[in-house]
Order: structure tokens, then sequence, then C-alpha cells
DNA sequence: TATTGTTATACTCTATAACTATA
DNA sequence: TATAGTTATAGAGTATAACAATA
């Protein structure tokens, strides 16, 4: 939504879309950073947070939780495998179907995540009051729904 | 900043982060189909803006305008003067440098792009009054300077 | 034939660093 | 040697689609 006024070029700071962006993705790098020092990638963690929520999904259940499709989250569930923080079971009656579970090692690791999680919005957004906080959240999650937006952000 | 009780995981959507990516992401991709049709990348729009508030700039100079590198800004000055939008010039004095500048092609689709980023914006943030989009642009931009970001946004 | 999941490929974007030319 | 810019390589993400196994 531009403020210039008539017959002028709308600067790129006119837009609501650019300071979130620009907010956005230092905090997501931010949040990255804290991540890998755990060795978890930003969609990892919502892997782990999704599973922890929604036990026993099949895989096309968590990709449809994560706004992913099957393929990249097929090889998301390798990594978590291969860290030991989760594990995939082939279904007793449809064996074409897997179960996906968090492990005791996902499960000790996803409070710590969660933790670096809250630091994250800390940095960021402590100076906030907890009115404004709210008041964004509430902001921004009408956008999504005014919008009907459904892609979960993982990256 | 986790709005959950003590000896709970905090959710994904108890994060300010989350929805600032959730939203983000989602404005930042119907962006970037608007520009396509003009077969224009985010990147290219935020250069063609810069070029044309800082008429004159180096590589270097625009580099760090957008909050690039120059390796990367050194191939989409290529792309731009593949397009026929923007032209590099040898300076006369210093012929290491370069000087860039739009072409006539460039300051035409200067105006069309610029209204494209407002009509996403109004996509997004249309329903929002007036008080409440600089109220969040307030906030975005007070996050910037409380952690003094300088990266600007280009994807 | 349809569905579940896996694997291979491709694309977008950017950083890093080696390299060339000029100063 | 230092600097401006170019080019090549690498890396992180994710989508798409071909594929295998099962129903």
């Amino acid at each position: 939504m531009s403020t210039s006024k008539k017959n002028t070029i709308s600067r790129l700071d006119d837009h609501l879309g650019y300071w979130l962006r620009f907010v956005s993705n230092h905090v997501s790098d931010a949040f990255r950073k804290r991540l890998a020092e755990h060795e978890v990638t930003v969609a990892e963690w919502v892997a782990l947070r999704s599973i922890h929520d929604a036990p026993g999904s099949s895989l096309n259940e968590l990709a449809a939780l994560m706004g992913m499709h099957k393929g990249p989250v097929s090889r998301l569930v390798d990594r978590l495998n291969e860290q030991g923080l989760a594990v995939r079971t082939q279904n007793q009656g449809d064996r074409r179907g897997v179960t996906i579970a968090l492990t005791a090692a996902g499960q000790r690791l996803l409070p710590i995540l969660a933790k670096t999680a809250d630091e994250n919005d800390a940095y960021f957004f402590g100076h906030l009051s907890a009115a404004e906080r709210d008041y964004l959240i509430d902001i921004l999650r009408g956008i999504v729904e005014q919008r009907k937006l459904n892609q979960k952000p993982t990256k």
C-alpha cells in the first residue's frame, strides 16, 4: 500500500510487504543460526513440533500439516531418522503407509528447540509490550484468514 | 515470545516470528508471481528501484544499497542489461569502476512495477485501516532500528 | 487404476572465493 | 599491494515428476 502522492513512483519502503520481508528474513536467519547449534534446520524443527502435536501421522498427513509436498518431507524424515530423532514404521494393515513418531532423543530435544524459538522471539520482539505482540499476531492471523493462506512457513 | 504456560513446550504459533514468516512468505511469493508477468524478479525490482533512487551508482554502491554482495549484483546487472533495462558504463577516470543507469525502457517499466507492488500490498493489507497499516510499519521499522538490521530484503 | 511413499531431477536465490584489470 | 568488478563454484531450500509397492 503506497503512501506516495499522485504521479510519483512508490518506494520500496512504502510497502508493508517490504517491511515484513525485511524483518522476517532477519528473524528467520537468526533462528536458523540458533537452531544450527543443535544441528537442526527450521524445517526440521517444524517437522519435530508437528509430529509431537500429531503423533501417529502418516507421511501425507505430516506433509499436509507442514504445508509442504510429500517428496521433500520424505527426505526430511530421512534426515530426522539419521539423526536419531524420529522413526518411520510401516503400517500393519495397509503396508503402503508409514507412521512417523519421535524417538526418546527427539522428545528430549523438543523442549530445547522450543526454548530456542522462545529466545529468538524474545531477542527481536522482547522490547514490545505483551499487548503490542498480541496485537501484531492478531493482525497477522487476520491476514492469514482473510486471504485463506494455508501453506505453513518452514523456511 | 511464548505465551505458553510453565512446563509446556511452546508451539509454533506461539511465536511472532512464525506468523511473520507465514504472512511474509505468502506476500513475497504472490509478489514474485506478479512481477514474473513482467519478466522481472523481486531482486531485479529492488535493483531497478535502487538505481532510480541513486543514479550514477557504482556496482559496490548498488550492492551496499541492496544489502547484497557484489558478485550476485554483478549478475543481476547483467540480466537487467540483457533485458535492456539498465546499462553499465566504464568510468572515464578510474577505469576499474562502472556507473549503472536505467535505460529509457527501464524508466518506463519502473512505474508499472511500482504499481504492481502497490497492488500486491493492497491485496494482502487492503482490509486494514490506514492507521493499522501505519502502526504495523512503525513497529517493524522499530524492530529494524532496535536490532540494527541493515541487510535489505530482496527475496 | 488409485494411492502411499521414495527417489531423482531441476530451479531459485544467494554467498564465497578465485580471478582479471586497473590503480 | 589494494581495489573494482567479473566469473565460477557451492550451498540451502523446495517443487515437480517419474517410479515402486501395495491396495
